[in-house]
DNA sequence: CACGTTAATATGTGCATGCATATTATCTTA
DNA sequence: TAAGATAATATGCATGCACATATTAACGTG
């Protein structure tokens, strides 16, 4: 084995990722199963297990009971992205962060979210229009409506000196979302708010949040020009 | 426990999950070590671990040797994106796939990869750019780059029956790679291409991925208006 | 020969235990 | 008292074993 030769699962797995890249084992191919590894690599079944449960974690290596486990056809890039909140991204790149409130109301739901974000009919939700900044250059332009029935503490809040965002991390947990990643034009509202020029294409997230069935946030965020989302894989 | 009352790994995690959503520990809080919680639920310490490690995979929690697990103070959002072959991605839409190679040449690495995608000075890298298909609508519009050092048999492949990208994850595995994710205004090449209005906002993604030192491809992939990638958290 | 039953098999998971390792607290000693 | 050695402790990991479960292959039987 090359590095980490101990027994450890981590080497074992380092060891089969080299044959699959290898070709040693072929894309389709069924590969031997854990207890004749675990003999070969003179380990217990426990931790070739491990190793394979990594690989078929990583989408590498695909697993069914007694049929055996086979070399994905066509691994799928898997990417993790990791969001954290808006200050901490900012503070992370050695800017100061700051924030300010431009909207807050109570409104009815628009009826454009009436499918996705299921609030009692009638029912008032608490919108917020932020915007957040890094090294006072305007970062993000936020929209977000907020369901007052899963998070009833937020009536009470102004979110001006701790943004919505944070908040809710805190005080509102999810058990559940849903994320989206798209593109837009800048329209006048954004251009000016982002400092961007009109017609400008915008990074942008939507995000909802549920715990359990009861939905919590409907988020939109919109970054300045230049913005890139980067992971590794 | 709720659903899963079960002593499996699972329901110890659903519980313990309930107790960091209900508050019941609190973010920032240490939670009591493995062999206490696995004398509560009267199971083994390995399966409270297993359940704990997969809470820290995801980021709920936060566990370090010795100090304990406690309640991560600001859980990162984590989400998951998987990446599959256009084709694929195409065909679980229930359309069909098709591509066409516009441009196939050997040429110089453009000056501005030279610092992210670091072939051979002055070696030749193979230049592909490929529209694809979805029900004959285009969908993505991809520029790539191929480093032959590192995929030697691209040199003789046409990529008009097979696509580059369907290619090298069978030809090419790699260990490594960054991916982005930004906007780009469509030019006027673009509009074309995608049939898109010019100065349309457009999602884009790059992806350079690596076999150890080596750089395998750089490519970009630009995508029709409307195209939104979602995951869920 | 078709079809349902049964057996074989590979992975999935749980348990008890022991040692490894990182980190913190405590105790020495100059 | 400050600094270094040492002990205590919580998580990390490996082992060997047993049983659960899904899936396939083999087998009967009408």
């Amino acid at each position: 084995m090359t590095l980490a030769d101990t027994n450890s699962w981590t080497g074992i797995r380092e060891e089969l990722l080299r044959r699959i890249h290898d070709r040693i084992w072929q894309p389709g191919e069924q590969i031997p199963h854990e207890a004749d590894l675990a003999e070969e690599f003179g380990c217990a079944r426990t931790t070739v297990n491990r190793a394979l449960r990594d690989l078929a974690e990583s989408g590498l290596v695909v697993r069914k009971r007694r049929a055996g486990t086979r070399v994905a056809l066509n691994p799928p890039q898997r990417a993790t992205l990791t969001i954290p909140i808006l200050r901490e991204e900012v503070e992370a790149l050695g800017r100061t962060y700051r924030h300010s409130l431009l909207e807050r109301d109570f409104r009815p739901l628009p009826p454009m979210l009436h499918g996705a974000f299921q609030v009692s009919l009638g029912a008032d939700v608490l919108f917020l229009k932020t915007l957040h900044f890094a090294d006072d250059r305007p970062y993000v332009f936020e929209e977000r409506y907020i369901n007052l029935e899963a998070a009833p503490a937020a009536r009470d809040m102004t979110f001006e000196d701790v943004s919505a965002n944070e908040w809710l991390v805190h005080n509102a947990p999810y058990s559940h979302g849903d994320i989206s990643f798209f593109a837009v034009n800048a329209d006048k509202t954004l251009s000016r708010k982002l400092d961007a020029s009109t017609g400008a294409a915008l990074f942008a997230m939507e995000r909802i949040t549920w715990t359990g069935p009861l939905p919590i946030t409907h988020v939109r965020l919109i970054f300045a020009p230049g913005y890139r989302m980067r992971t590794e894989i």
